[in-house]
RNA sequence: GCGGGCGUGAUGGAAUGGUAGACAUACCAGACUUAAAAUCUGUUGGGGCGUAGCCCCGUGUGGGUUCGAGUCCCACCGCCCGCACCA
């Protein structure tokens, strides 16, 4: 072979590593351990470029640790559950079990040749009844410990699919599939008590030290820990049962500002009055209306209906409040009822200004006016503001110190106390659908909700075997219908019983997946010593969008399975490390149809900013591949052209990692000129002369040592588009170099191992053509000489007055004082100074000389 | 509204407080070629002058700290992301 091909190296490769079994992960060794995992796939059918990205940056980590001595653990299976599955079959028939392993089939056909360093062996998919029966066990030890419990809860339910819908699912208040209204109702779900560990969950956050600020940052938004006082209003003439309103607020230094109490339509009392009184129910019905969406509470008008009862302020007992139900306050945070401050809360101020009702300053600025408020005044934590109708006086506070000496002075008074709230609610798992895995428990009429035998695990999903054929061609959870599925003995009784037919959250798959790896084919849901051994995660890469969920569930879930026995407790973090990367995105190209409506063509239909006939194409600034806009580049496609090195090189170079990274066809196109450059010159190297010149020799090893310290910089530290460039600058120094065969031949194997974690196969290929030792893959990863690293004599920039203006040549271990004395000797210096003395020298050694005058 | 981030050539982007623009793309010029492709070489932040060279300006805007600021601090402008009737 006398040219670069791809197509032949890395097929020759890759059945070169599986021969060897290099990337198997086994116990054995006293190697240290490193578990390197991208975040899994969900198997649409199709990989695309974020996941060539993704899986390219792990597998860099992973053979990066690999050649410097680890035993390393990566990886790869698949997020199998979910509605895309269900919504395949009731568009077009089949069953979504058939669809999805079809395409975990298409998928790992497609990711293989890629050629990353992943032990199949451990490969699983959540929807195997292996994997998923574990996970029912794990659910049962849950509920055994009280992590897991039923309770009524408020959903959006679409009327006609028949399903509760998440709030991404919920569009103008309709069903994004049906286009129905969508319903608050409630139902009886499962809940994993998730919000018991909020404060801890938070806390643990710190140790975090390798994880994004900007991820550990939305964690905490989202927990939400807030300090305030919670107390009660007395209620004059409440209906029965309701003698007071408790209520809970983070500004207690307002509370001498109370103009109003509002209360949620779905609190106890609205629903009390709601029976005797129609209005109240009308009105009740109408707040309830409308999705919790963001989009649907920023049209939302704020609502509110006098109830005519009266609250007593506790501190001002001749002081009634009139109380209000309002479409604006949540049932489920903090106690469900508020009461409102005008003068230092917009909202309350909007509300009290439609209703007529007393706007009453309690803070005032420091330069006070005279003039009537047009909106709240909110007391900025870091200005001064003085408590004026305080309880403490005319005292000066601010920020905290105000809220802390009012909820002390509450305390004090016998009004209610000092709480800390969280944000972080109770995380619902129940879901209306077939494709998931099945919640493990049984009704039974005498026994109620009776847990499934672990004998008898895994409850599996019914497929068709029986010939009873499941329809997904009507709305509804396919379960509910099936003939016989339901039908069970009660574990307890024995009795005939119903089995539940609401699956699990695919987050719950997703919350464990990473301990299953460690033992994929455990008869329990873990192996505790291989699990104590493998765990933790060392190094996890994934996107960003699951800062919050994904990220937050697995923190808990691995707790969860410590307190039940199947995590060490090593493993009360299971991510060391986390990396988020960026996005793949490419230029939109658009024309319009007869109409005017947008048309939108794929990059390969496009060149020159034309169509195959001429017509010009609208460019639209790059933005997320998405099928939608056809800007999409299939990696299959690019492997064919030109081979998985060049999408892998052309991926990590260009953009740092945790940005986005622009697809461009000249950026693959030169990716690929490179590596065929690159293959080139190896293959050159036979043509060095036997001996050349000494200088020129250790020019080129020094060059290389630089190489080799930049670029190992470089991977450790995920700066791989800058240790991509720097291996550019090396190839360029080697292509130049007049060294010897020896020197060339060393200087092209060291460039084949600082590529190899990037590109496998051209440096496998090379590392052969050079007659290296052994495979690449597991050649140690070389190690800079420090002595190679500085030069004998270096240029040192010379600033007058911090401005360079020449540069001198000095050696590189040259003192201080001698450095001044070559840089005072300098024309330009001279020049500069006309005879006066310089006011001041500061020498930086081996980086500047700057004199002050 | 609250929280966070980012502004550097035509473009993507480099730069532990120490020579701004590495590396790459694009463009232009040259070599090789009948020609093209491929390959190789070179130029490219702006302005100026007495043009083998030298000078001035330059990292969103305005200030500040420092011998020295793209980098640190303050204010402003613009863009991006997350959360949000959260009491």
């Amino acid at each position: 072979m006398s040219r670069y091909s791809a197509a032949e190296i890395e097929a020759k490769w890759q059945q070169a590593w599986d021969r060897a079994g290099i990337f198997k992960a086994t116990r054995e060794g006293d190697k240290p351990k490193y578990y390197v995992l991208e975040m899994f796939p969900y198997p649409s059918g199709r990989i695309h470029m974020g996941h060539v990205r993704n899986y390219t940056m792990g597998d860099v980590v992973a053979r990066y640790k690999i050649a410097t001595g680890h035993n390393v653990l990566h990886p790869m299976g698949w997020d199998a559950f979910g509605m895309p599955a269900e919504n395949a079959a009731m568009a077009s028939g089949g069953h979504p079990k058939d669809w999805t392993y079809g395409n975990i089939a298409d998928m790992r056909a497609q990711m293989k040749p890629l050629g990353l360093s992943i032990d199949w062996s451990r490969e699983f998919a959540t929807c195997d009844p292996e994997y998923y029966g574990q996970q029912q066990a794990l659910f049962l030890d849950m509920l055994a410990e009280g992590l897991v419990y039923r309770k009524n809860a408020v959903v959006n339910w679409d009327p006609v699919d028949m399903t509760v819908l998440a709030n991404e699912q919920v569009i103008d208040g309709k069903g994004w599939r049906s286009g129905a209204e969508v319903e608050r109702r409630e139902l009886t779900q499962w809940f994993f008590r998730i919000s018991d560990m909020a404060e801890e969950l938070l806390e643990a956050l710190d140790g975090l030290e390798n994880w994004p600020a900007k991820v550990r940052l939305m964690q905490e938004n989202w927990i939400g820990k807030s300090r305030g006082l919670q107390f009660a209003f007395g209620l004059n003439e409440g209906p029965d049962g309701h003698d007071r309103v408790e209520v809970y607020t983070t500004r207690p230094d307002t509370l001498m500002g109370a103009s109003f109490v509002g209360i949620s339509p779905d609190h106890p009392l609205a629903k009390t009055l709601e029976r005797d009184n129609p209005d109240v129910a009308a009105f009740c019905v109408e707040a309830r209306k409308g999705g919790t969406t963001a989009e649907a509470i920023e049209k939302a008008e704020k609502m509110g209906f006098d109830t005519g009862l009266r609250a007593r302020h506790p501190f001002d007992t001749s002081c009634e409040l009139p109380v209000y139900i309002a479409n604006f306050i949540l049932m489920d945070y903090g106690t469900g009822a508020i009461f409102g401050c005008p003068a230092h809360d917009q909202r309350d101020f909007e509300f009290a200004t439609k209703y007529g009702l007393p706007i009453i300053p309690v803070f005032e600025p420091v330069e006070a006016t005279d003039e009537p408020l047009t909106e709240a005044f909110v007391p900025p934590k870091s200005e001064k503001t003085r408590f004026v109708r305080g309880f403490a006086g005319d005292e000066v506070q601010t920020g905290d110190a105000a809220v802390n000496a009012a909820i002390e002075f509450c305390e004090q008074n016998g009004v209610g106390q000092g709480v800390t709230k969280f944000r972080l609610r109770d995380w619902g798992l129940s879901r209306q659908r077939y494709w998931g895995c099945p919640i493990p428990v049984v009704h039974c009429e005498t026994c109620g909700v009776v847990p499934e035998k672990k004998e008898n695990l895994p409850v599996q999903l019914p497929y068709d075997e029986d010939g009873t054929p499941i329809d997904f061609g009507v709305p509804g959870n396919p379960l509910d219908r099936h003939p016989t599925w339901r039908d069970c003995t009660c574990p307890a009784c024995g009795a005939p019983a119903t089995r539940e037919t609401d699956t699990m959250d695919t987050f719950v798959d997703s919350s464990w997946y990473y301990a299953r790896f460690t033992a994929p084919h455990a008869a329990t849901p873990t192996d505790l010593a291989e699990a104590e051994y493998w765990m933790n995660v060392d190094q996890y890469i994934g996107g960003i969008e699951h800062a919050i969920l994904h990220l937050l569930y697995s923190r808990f879930f691995a707790r969860a399975m410590q307190i039940t026995g199947h995590l060490p407790k090593k493993a009360i973090e299971p991510f060391n490390a986390l990396f988020t990367q960026g996005m793949v995105t490419h230029e939109i190209y658009q024309t319009s149809d007869a109409k005017g409506r947008p048309v939108y063509h794929l990059p390969e239909d496009v060149s020159d900013g034309k169509l195959a006939d001429g017509t010009p194409v609208e460019i639209i600034p790059s933005a997320k591949m998405s099928k939608s806009k056809k800007n999409v580049v299939d990696p299959a496609s690019i492997i064919a052209a030109y081979g998985a090195d060049t999408a892998r090189w052309f991926v990590l170079s260009d953009s740092p990692p945790e940005r986005d990274v622009e697809w461009t066809a000249s950026g693959a196109e030169a990716a690929s000129k490179h590596l065929a450059r690159v293959w080139r010159i190896a293959s050159e190297v036979a043509n060095a002369p036997e001996t050349a010149t000494p200088e020129a020799d250790e020019a080129l090893l020094r060059e290389m040592h630089k190489a080799i310290d930049e670029v190992t910089k470089g991977v450790e530290s995920f700066g791989f588009n800058a240790a991509i460039a720097r291996l550019y600058a090396f190839t360029n120094t080697l292509a130049r170099s007049t060294a010897g065969k020896a020197a060339k031949t060393e200087a092209s194997l060291t460039l084949a191992q600082l590529m190899s974690p990037m590109t496998p196969h051209l440096a496998e290929d090379i590392w052969a053509m050079l007659a290296g030792t052994g495979l690449v893959a597991t050649a140690p990863w070389p190690l800079a000489d420090p002595a190679m690293l500085v030069d004998e004599n270096i240029t040192l920039p010379i600033q007058i007055n911090g401005k360079r203006r020449a540069e001198i040549s000095v050696p590189h271990d040259m003192p201080k004082s001698e450095v001044e004395k070559v840089a005072l000797a300098h024309d330009a210096v001279i020049k500069a100074l006309d005879g006066a003395q310089p006011r001041k020298i500061i020498v930086v050694p081996g980086r500047i000389v700057n004199v002050v005058i």
